[in-house]
DNA sequence: TATAAAATCTATAAAACTATAGAATTATAT
DNA sequence: ATATAATTCTATAGTTTTATAGATTTTATA
């Protein structure tokens, strides 16, 4: 009675299906991964999974249905982890290394669907991209958030654009996610340490800093 | 006599053919860009340049050859480009907003190759992927030069990894070039100088900033 | 204007791919 | 052990797509 309409519900639904179509998901994810979204076919999918191309359709209606679920795959469990990190009381520079540790380490966790998610999803009509925009949006909201909370207590520049270090945040984050799944050797936590000090700290030394301060406050 | 096959030469070779096979470039590289290139078919590509698919085949031996002359597009100006602005005896600020100005301009200058290039090149064959990998390289490490210089300088902290930098500046400037081209909206010197700001003064207020220098000398 | 070369068109062979139907197999429950 | 449901397989219809061949039209040249 399982069948690829079906929402996964892994509390109701059929322990073996629910377990079968995780796998679907995952081998997908990886596919969609390595030769996009068009360039993978439902045989590569299957293949990746042990089954025959026909039988990938008991699990997902369309190829168009998996890209969709893989989209969704994690993401919103992702959302929930930034809700968590964001509600908890800390000083703005633990938040902002939880975030992009929680961002980073999701593209090591094996996790091809964060890859997919980034670089394929405009590929799917707009009526099967309403959920993962929600959450997009969602996402980017809390960390504009968590931005203005800093500037609020006077960690962070009155004068950044919140909506523009977001944004910019999320593509450091994105650019550095592609370059672990590429590189199985780049060490994960280097890479978190160093985006965070990035984004917190710049590049220039405090002098050219206090130099740049002095001269906008002058004006 | 001229054909797919010759390298574009617009100093010999025949002018009329040479300025349409640019305009054959330019039409592959906003089908790539929006379609990708498994997306993307020849007919539409055709389409775009208002020829028969088939003719399409005059100006490229195939779609793959396109997809590497669409990369290969622009961005060997491009490099040249950041040669120049690598050459020049400026102090280091100046040179990182020409190098942000210079990558950014690049994608609103109608220029959906270096979006193709970004988002569509490890399609190719490694084969074919030869000079866009050796342009890379050369970029990249051009990039890695001027932060050195900077902290030569004492402009840039001693701390910081070169190659790390780079690589964040890089994907800072990709993933707002993509925002560039999505949203015609987005205001390119707000952007630039946003980018030239968060990379050279990071988002926390001097006051914070010095408390974690005197920290890290304490060490 | 006649001739050659360049550019484009039309038609199609050959291959690849998605999605479906129905048979076959395996697992589950009575 | 049998009946029922779940899962997987095989085969294939129906598209779509790339690339090529040869005809046709346009442009340049003598």
């Amino acid at each position: 009675m399982n069948s690829a309409e079906e929402p996964i519900d892994l509390q109701t639904a059929n322990k073996k299906y629910a377990r079968k179509k995780v796998a679907a998901i995952e081998s997908a994810a990886i596919v969609f991964a390595e030769k996009g979204f068009h360039g993978a076919t439902t045989q590569d999918i299957a293949t990746a999974m042990g089954i025959q191309q026909g039988s990938l359709y008991y699990y997902f209606k369309s190829k168009e249905q998996a890209l969709q679920e893989v989209c969704e795959f994690g993401f919103e469990k992702y959302v929930q982890r930034m809700h968590k990190i964001c509600k908890k009381d800390q000083p703005f520079e633990a938040k902002m290394l939880a975030i992009v540790t929680s961002h980073l380490s999701n593209y090591r966790s094996k996790n091809s669907a964060m890859k997919v998610h980034n670089d394929q999803r405009l590929y799917l009509p707009a009526e099967r991209r309403v959920l993962i925009k929600k959450l997009g949006t969602e996402y980017r909201q809390l960390l504009e958030n968590v931005l203005q909370d800093g500037i609020s207590q006077n960690v962070l520049r009155t004068d950044i654009d919140t909506h523009f270090i977001a944004y910019s945040i999320i593509g450091i984050c994105n650019s550095w996610g592609a370059n672990l799944i590429r590189d199985e050797a780049l060490d994960l936590f280097e890479t978190i340490e160093q985006c965070a000090d990035l984004i917190l700290y710049g590049t220039l030394t405090p002098n050219e800093r206090r130099n740049k301060n002095d001269t906008a406050n002058s004006h």
